[in-house]
DNA sequence: TGTGTATCTGCGCAATATCACATATAATAT
DNA sequence: ATATTATATGTGATATTGCGCAGATACACA
């Protein structure tokens, strides 16, 4: 029983509980993206996310120096009915919402500064990488 | 955030996870059972249940010096969600099904040694009390 | 090889959690 | 009133947690 205690604990911190509630809605993320959507510092969230890293509730995967975080496959009816009650019940949360505004703030910002670095518009090569 | 949070925190507890999914799946139950049914102390058992009464997640009602303990109606989505989970999710648990087994045999013994004491099979009257 | 960006981790601190024991309270029975 | 049973709680010891800071690591690019 000490093994689905521990589940919970994952998520018996606001800042994991936040984490996980985005990766339920909108699936893989990577750092720098989380610590601006929760408006909190980087070292912190990494923290977090090596927590539930290692309780198995997320998994990692590197692509050059960004590393981006999902929600591990639920490997058994708890964990699905966990991951269920993020998505269904946590959604439509004030805070998850404020933090999905400044996620999807952030990835525009990104994607505008990607582009312009690259000047997608004009040379489509760089689709190649 | 945090009152969410806390509500899994409740739950992160091996003892008051096991205490919760007896609730889930047999509704009330009183203090001294509990004890038994889990094996453990009763002063733990009551710490516990102190615990989760101040969180909201169970409610007591005294019948002489018994307490019983049961879940409280679920105040929102994510209440429910979590009471549907330990329901469907842990009944099925090895530890409780042996808690639940205990439990069982707890019940039947306390009724027996009532039935007994009171003499129910021919003093009828007692009923009265 | 050096520089910059992204991410992770060792450390110390303060706050909190859990436990067992002893004791206190509450209701009932004698 | 006193004893008994059931339950709750104060206490100190021990363990765990979350935090911020500083420094370490990993990767990309020049």
């Amino acid at each position: 029983m000490q093994k689905e205690a521990s589940l919970f604990k994952v998520l018996a911190d606001p800042t994991r509980l936040r984490l996980a509630a985005l990766f339920a809605i909108k699936g893989e993320i990577c750092v720098c993206m989380l610590a601006e959507a929760l408006n909190e510092p980087d070292f912190k969230i990494s923290r977090h996310l090596g927590i539930m890293r290692s309780a198995g509730m997320v998994e990692a995967r590197r692509e050059g120096t960004w590393m981006y975080y999902k929600l591990a496959e639920p490997k058994d009816r708890l964990e699905q009915s966990l991951q269920d009650c993020l998505r269904d019940c946590l959604a439509s949360h004030k805070t998850v919402k404020t933090d999905m505004k400044r996620l999807k703030n952030t990835l525009k910002n990104t994607l505008k500064k990607c582009s312009e670095k690259y000047d997608v518009c004009e040379v489509t090569e760089s689709e190649n990488i």
